[in-house]
Order: C-alpha cells, then structure tokens, then sequence
DNA sequence: CGTTGTTATACCAAATATGATATAAATACA
DNA sequence: TGTATTTATATCATATTTGGTATAACAACG
C-alpha cells in the first residue's frame, strides 16, 4: 500500500529515502505507521533490557534478522509481528494499549 | 500459527468447532487472539453505527466480504486490516489503545 | 591486533493474507 | 408475499509477510 505509492514514484525516477516526510499520506495511513514505529521503538527498549535479538527470536519462532527489521521500523514488518514480539517481552495488553494511545 | 495445530489435529480425525476453546495455546498465543475478537467486536460495532459494510470496505480498498469475516473474528484477517478499518471508521490511536488494554 | 558476541543487510522460497468474484443467506420493508 | 438491501460463505490468483541463510558491520575486550 505504502509500497504502491513508492514504486510509482520511483519509476518517475525519484529516490526515497524517509518516506513519511514527504510521501503523501492519508490522515489514516500516517497514523497507521505511527502506530507501528511506536510499538517498533517500544520493543527495542523492552527486548534490549532482558535478552538478545537472538534469544527473543527463538521464543517467537522467528529469527533473528527480522526482530533487527522490526526494531528498526522496517516496513516489511507486520503489526502482528511486532504485537507477538511485544507479547514475549511481557509486555501486557495494557502496555501495548498505552504505546497504541499515546501516538497521534 | 494456529493453522500448524489445527492441521495436526485435523489429521489424526479431529473435528475442530470454535478453537480457542480447547486447543492449547500459549498464554502469549492467547492475548493474541483476544486482541484480534476485540477489535474485531468493537470494529462491528462501530461501522453499524455508521456505515455498511461495502462503504467501509471501500474507504479502505477492500472488500465487503473481507469485512465481514473482519467483524466476524474470521483468523484469516490480520491486525493490520482490523486496524485499519478501525481508523477508517473514525477512531482512534487513544480509542483502539483503549481497547486493546483492555483486554485480559 | 584478533576473537567473540551482537546486530544489520540482502536474498529467497514458502506461507499467509489479500481483494475480487460469485453467490447464498439473512434482513427489512413495501 | 415479493423485492431490495445488506451480510455471510466459498474459491482463487496475486501480493505481502514470513523465516531461513549467508554475510557484513559493529562493539567489547583479551
């Protein structure tokens, strides 16, 4: 969806590099990314203070490159995926929920 | 994820109704998907409020039918698209963060 | 310096989620 | 009742997300 937008800007020969800042974005689709780099960030603090990204990979069954991507806000990573990862840190609903409340 | 255990019971003569409800899932599988039925219920809620479901499917280019299995807790929607929708039909990041922490 | 532990980047095949379509079922209401 | 509107179910090709692998970059420390 964000990917649509940035191949047709980049067949029209422009180069992307932070692409919220000046891609256009509807009011929702920037809430939605703010979304997901508030949980990115709360993640990489949380994960950072207990174990590896080796280690929280394993308890996901996921693998160790892709908890990089999603700490780093990459978005090849899911909502989902960044909610499972939350949740093997111990993170509550609640936390999540108030990480959710405070972007906008 | 919950696919993996469903097959496998599947194929050894199991019947499965509603899965939550006997198959074990982690406590962190769990939150999960209590997340998913709430935004899911509250996502009903909100757009019969004010909208049908071919109008909302529209805002967020999608399909009727996928709103409904939205709504209807289907596991094939994912929390992007429930988010999502969310927004489409006005909340937000404080409404769904509210939701969402209220869960469990 | 080299070694070890950790994180980042690139690529890919497989799994999952998606929107589209067709159509059935349910609901409202004349 | 019949008919229009809305919602549910089924199928499918495509798109996106995934975990795996290899490897590079980086940091800490002997």
């Amino acid at each position: 969806m964000e990917q649509i937008k940035k191949e047709r800007l980049e067949s029209k020969g422009w180069k992307i590099g932070i692409v919220s800042d000046f891609l256009e974005l509807t009011p929702e689709e920037t809430i939605f990314v703010e979304i997901k780099l508030a949980l990115s960030r709360s993640l990489k603090d949380r994960r950072q203070k207990m174990m590896t990204q080796v280690e929280l990979a394993s308890k996901i069954g996921s693998s160790q490159p892709r908890i990089a991507k999603a700490e780093n806000g990459d978005d090849s990573v899911s909502i989902e995926l960044l909610i499972r990862a939350m949740l093997a840190t111990g993170a509550t609903p609640k936390d999540i929920g108030q990480i959710i409340a405070s972007v906008g």
